[in-house]
RNA sequence: GCGGAAGUAGCUCAGCUGGUAGAGCGAUAGCCUUCCAAGCUAUAGGUCGCGGGUUCGAAUCUCGUCUUCCGCUCCA
């Protein structure tokens, strides 16, 4: 059954309080009135997201064996962010029209015009102006910028007039300075996505690891982004997590391997919880500057279909770049083909704040009963009760294992905290005599902790214990010898591998 | 940046036509309790987003401002 928007919409408000409520997601520096688009993961947030890392680490870098990983720096030397087209390609200048409030890129507006000329048989017009403006966007002369679009009589489409406010520079990237004296201070950028430190120690690791191609390189870091509509909680932020896999390969093989990653990411997916019916290929019709093929992996979020992973065929583009641009020699010599190369990339890159909240959104749900309530005068009547839970693969859980006395007193807690002792040194596990055993059950379902472990009076003399499971809150009386095992065999990545 | 909505306790909210803040849930401490948030007692927690104005007196009226949410522009 699917929702109306509307509903979506409220179940996605209140996954978003849910997060901050039980100490998954906080908006950032709060008591300050927040900083927009910028969130931070409480107690229960680091857990699953560390557990999602690790299970992707795992996926990666583990299980094969022509693929190991990297942590590069967020800072990098200025000119990787030429070589990769960010600072060309991604600070555009942008105007309002006051009238209609719209706001337009300023290149496309003169590109449009251009066409215009074009189809009005005014070739060289055109040609003249797109250089001027490429000149003017070169030296980001924004003033004289603005004047050609006054001189070219360029009105915007709603409003039909011309009047425009100042033109002003959109900038992807977070810029600081790098040396403590001001004066002598170089400006760099924080990096907008992980790639670049992969592709700059590609001949390092090649060498050291003594890699054969085709072979991989992942990392999990932040990158930056500023980003002009930060919207859907997590799902965009300016300081966000990428995990990400490139893929190196002979010139020409591209798009084999292009599309194994693609059905070899989508299993992931599919094996972390994910319904089929949630999850789908889009394909970019409109392809980055570096790209020849591309195509999202997308998740079906209360607020729509959106990209939770990239697979992108990158070509030689960065590797290339980077040779024209550092001097050094980007190459592989492949002994099978007797031939030195620049070798092609396959990316695949996945948020982990949005698989994150994609994990969230699945694992969230409401479960209605009707229950028959006896008041004290004899009348019965019925009660609709909402239970509400998080249904997270127990291997991403971040709690494991409650255990709980199920009274405070006649050495049941001393019981349940050699349980614990047991238990703790393998798996996060959590320990609570306070209220009613019933409120302790519902405390855990609602961080989706799996298993709740339950010391009674029998276990004293029986060794046995009762073992709750968080989904169907089934109990089972287990021995105590048995819990290890029980509980390790549940949450073990294995159930996720098993799947691939 | 523009347009719309909203800001009172950790959460959900009440507070009527102005008289220096309340409830429920939650939290904490204790009591009670043999299994699914529902017993008892006590405690903590708010300069009512912020600033100015009107007034003897502002959570309440007014102006401004900030923040958040929704829509538009952009998105590797």
């Amino acid at each position: 059954m699917s929702l109306t928007p509307s509903e979506d919409r409220n179940v996605f408000l209140k996954i978003i309080s849910h997060a901050k409520e039980y100490g998954f997601v906080f908006p950032s520096s709060e008591i300050y009135d927040g900083l927009a688009a910028v969130y931070d993961y409480g107690e229960y947030g680091v857990e699953l997201k560390n557990n999602i890392k690790q299970l992707w680490w795992k996926t990666m870098v583990h299980l094969n064996e022509n693929i190991v990983g990297l942590d590069a720096a967020i800072f990098m030397h200025p000119l990787t962010w030429k070589a990769s087209g960010h600072i060309d390609g991604f600070s555009d200048p942008m105007i309002d029209n006051k009238d209609s409030k719209k706001r337009y890129r300023v290149d496309h507006l003169l590109e449009a015009k251009a066409d215009e000329l074009i189809e009005a048989g005014k070739n060289t017009d055109a040609e003249i102006l797109l250089q001027t403006m490429n000149q003017l966007l070169a030296k980001e002369d924004f003033v004289t910028l603005k004047t050609l679009l006054e001189t070219e009589k360029i009105v915007c489409q709603v409003s039909k007039t011309a009047n425009w406010t100042e033109i002003r520079q959109f900038n992807l990237m977070f810029s600081t300075e790098v040396g403590a004296v001001a004066e002598e201070a170089n400006k760099i950028y924080l990096r907008p996505e992980t790639a670049q430190g992969i592709f700059v120690n590609f001949l390092n690791v090649q060498k050291s690891g003594r890699m054969k191609i085709p072979f991989g390189i992942a990392q999990i870091g932040k990158a930056f982004r500023n980003e002009i509509v930060a919207r859907q909680f997590i799902f965009r932020m300016r300081e966000f997590e990428q995990m990400e896999m490139q893929f190196f390969v002979r010139p020409g093989t591209e798009m084999e391997w292009y599309n194994k990653w693609k059905e070899t990411r989508i299993k992931w997916h599919k094996a972390l919880g994910f319904p089929s019916n949630k999850l789908k290929f889009h394909d970019h019709e409109k392809l980055a500057h570096y790209a020849n093929a591309a195509v999202d992996i997308e998740y079906e979020f209360p607020f729509g279909f959106k990209e939770i992973e990239g697979i992108h065929s990158r070509t030689d583009f960065d590797l290339k770049n980077h040779q024209a641009l550092s001097g050094k020699k980007q190459q592989y010599f492949d002994p099978e083909i007797n031939q030195n190369y620049i070798p092609y990339v396959v990316e695949t890159s996945v948020g982990a704040d949005r698989t994150f909240l994609a994990v969230m959104c699945n694992s969230y749900q409401e479960e209605t009963t009707q229950q028959v309530i006896k008041a004290e005068d004899g009348t019965e009547k019925s009660e609709t009760k909402t239970r509400i839970f998080l249904k997270l693969h127990p291997c991403l859980a971040p709690i494991k294992v409650a255990i709980f006395p199920l009274v405070k007193k006649d050495g049941l807690p001393e019981k349940a905290k050699e349980i614990m002792e047991l238990l703790k040194y393998d798996f996060n596990v959590i320990y609570e005599e306070r209220d009613s055993v019933g409120k302790r059950y519902t405390r855990q379902d609602l961080i989706g902790t799996p298993f709740c472990v339950t010391v009674d009076y029998e276990t004293l003399t029986d060794q046995a214990v009762t073992i709750r499971d968080r989904d169907t809150t089934e109990q089972k009386r287990v021995p105590i010898s048995s819990l290890y095992s029980l509980i390790s065999d549940a949450v073990s990545f294995k159930r996720i591998f098993e799947q691939l």
